[in-house]
DNA sequence: GTAATTATACTCGGATAATGAGTGTCCGAGTAATCGGGG
DNA sequence: CCCCGATTACTCGGACACTCATTATCCGAGTATAATTAC
């Protein structure tokens, strides 16, 4: 089980992303040099976070990818379900279908309670992950390291 | 990211083992043929659970895999970690090291505010597989569902 | 000098290859039960 | 009848192919800017 690098990705940019006026839009390409990323790939992170309405695109000079809305209405777990998609980890194959004593009128993905155990766990990776919000990663990293947003910022208009 | 189906079928099989006396071994070919699964893969699966001390293997004939300690000592993180190995799902891979301002010699996988609350996550989501045993689920199932029990016992020794 | 028009360069967006983990399969090493023979 | 030894069949264990999601790349559609020309 190995989460997709472009989540690490997306995490950072839209965090950097939170240092600019709300207004400038970025080119993919400075986002990515910023960390000698591959623009292609990235782009195509970008546009994921997009169709989610995380982010919004401009096309032509002086277009590029803006904050779609406040940095304090977006959760970590949106981004991270923006790149990886809203399924869960653990897929219930239904495998008690197999077995002896099965009715194929029971949907096991609800039933099992492994399923439910696995589930449960899930949920409270999401509730996590849906507690810390760009703003709050924004403050605590102003608050550590005092110097990211103006070195964000230079080099992302730069 | 997508869970390895094989943690399903490990779940599903340490918990069959919990209703068989604790001195009887089960070949893979029956263990697998409980679900329909192939058995050669099911078989890798059980090798990783013995390899991590869950099940332990006897070869030759009434041989077999057996649990290697009592329900309540196992949870099911311990399963899930067998076979998905130690790794968390979000690896840092360090973006900030590539980035301006970055110091060579701090290691961000613990710095990086990011790491940080991916990793909370993380353990928000061990903490609540490593608080179900499977002597938790072999009751739960017993009280939810009188049959099984019976069903998977006879099902294995035949 | 101003406004309309054309040309231009830059952006995203989706379609197309390359890679690696996960999936599935096979055969060999080792062991315990079984069968046969002898005491 | 009991004990010992060789045989046999069965088990796990790791080494070897295959599939598909992830990774990576490229080129085309569309747009705002800038230059050009006419008035």
């Amino acid at each position: 089980m190995r989460m997709s690098e472009g989540v690490e990705w997306a995490l950072h940019t839209c965090l950097n992303l939170t240092w600019l006026p709300g207004d400038q839009a970025v080119p993919t390409a400075k986002l990515a040099a910023f960390y000698a990323l591959p623009a292609a790939y990235l782009n195509k992170q970008m546009q994921a976070l997009a169709r989610a309405g995380i982010v919004s695109s401009t096309p032509g000079p002086r277009g590029g990818f803006r904050l779609a809305r406040s940095p304090e209405q977006i959760t970590v777990l949106d981004i991270v379900v923006a790149i990886e998609g809203p399924d869960e980890a653990f897929r219930c194959v239904q495998l008690l279908k197999q077995g002896p004593g099965a009715d194929p009128a029971v949907d096991y993905r609800q039933a099992c309670l492994i399923s439910q155990a696995m589930h449960r766990a899930d949920m409270a990776w999401r509730r996590e992950l849906a507690a810390q919000t760009l703003a709050g990663l924004k403050a605590d990293v102003e608050q550590q390291y005092p110097a990211a947003p103006g070195n964000t910022s230079s080099a992302l208009r730069a």
